[in-house]
DNA sequence: GACAACGTAGCACGATCGTTCGTTTTTATC
DNA sequence: GATAAAAACGAACGATCGTGCTACGTTGTC
């Protein structure tokens, strides 16, 4: 873990605000250093080039989402309940406020090869093993069946929250959440397959 | 319909292909006018306002997707077949060259009101009709249960689809597709709600 | 209180951004 | 082949991009 003094942490807070509305790469120094209240070259010397900053900001956006959304439902005893919970948080922090700067990125990166987007894809990777972990420990408490892998629910999951951000932030669809809530329930429940 | 000659066709093919790479956003008059061949001042005449450029993007990126993938499906017998067959379209789209315009646009623009978030809008929810209608054919003609939601059935589709891009794309999981196959099983079979 | 280290500001660089303008080249019409 | 219309061009605009450099102010240490 890095040391991070008290102006950077108040910039990354910023630029992670910032990246929620405009993305990674739309977000540039001056307009951060506006926002921030400070000087550009001041600001870019905390970073030493805009892919540090970037990269920074994704570390920032984990360890936030960490904090306050997976940490939090940990604490909760093993079970579906930790899951969703987890998701319950997800679903609040890609309402709230902008959308989430590393699917952004994630989205942004995918075909632009560098030290950006391995952090993306560490991230994500990351992102995923929590996911799987938590439908894992439901299994195991007997919350839901155990035939279903979970990296497939984890995938399955992954992709309601991205499908339900669409319907909700883009087409503004009254009725997103509720079919969001019932793929979950479909991806956690027994799967019938007709062969 | 617009009429359109010859030059903005070929202008808004590689503005597409480009587009499939480095999104919207960071799609530059300059860059495009370079790939094309022509002045910025030549190609800048075409469309009046990037904003336009990005418009006509997203316009031609649908009638793509529309001829290349939507209408042979259509040319099918009623049925899940249909449905399979865009499916496998657009997975392919999805993997081959980049990534879609479209996706990348709504991610960058979700929070970024205007007339490209509006034409964004547009184009998302003409998709979402397309998968709907696809699986109400397909539940008419018996080849999957009648208790299933045409849309719901859509938002979970095309959440897949992300997720997938996501897993395959920027994570470069082995596994997605295959997952990807079983998240559609799992979606069009019969679904056991234990309440 | 001298001194080193650090954080911040100011200024400037070359590049590129979207856009405008006037001119030249191409194309179409008679 | 003359002429009008359309298409493409080169140059330039003011603004902003990311990034350096230098200097000034603050802070902590002896």
């Amino acid at each position: 873990m890095e040391k991070m003094n008290k102006t950077k942490l108040h910039i990354l807070d910023t630029a992670f605000q910032l990246a929620r509305t405009v993305g990674l790469e739309s977000l540039t120094i001056g307009s951060l250093a506006k926002k921030v209240g400070m000087s550009k070259s001041g600001l870019f010397a905390h970073f030493h080039s805009k892919e540090m900053l970037q990269i920074m900001i994704l570390d920032y956006t984990d360890k936030t989402f960490t904090t306050e959304i997976v940490a939090p439902a940990i604490k909760l005893p093993r079970g579906i309940g930790r899951l969703m919970a987890i998701m319950d948080g997800w679903v609040k922090w890609t309402t709230d406020n902008g959308s989430c700067p590393l699917i952004a990125a994630a989205i942004e990166f995918d075909d632009r090869p560098g030290k950006v987007k391995i952090k993306v894809e560490e991230n994500l990777k990351k992102l995923h093993m929590t996911l799987s972990r938590a439908c894992q420990v439901a299994v195991e408490a007997g919350d839901i069946p155990s035939e279903n892998d979970p990296d497939q629910m984890a995938q399955e999951i992954f992709g309601h929250i991205l499908s339900y951000h669409l319907y909700q932030k883009v087409m503004r669809d009254k009725s997103a959440l509720s079919r969001f809530e019932t793929s979950m329930k479909n991806t956690l429940s027994v799967k019938g397959g007709q062969s």
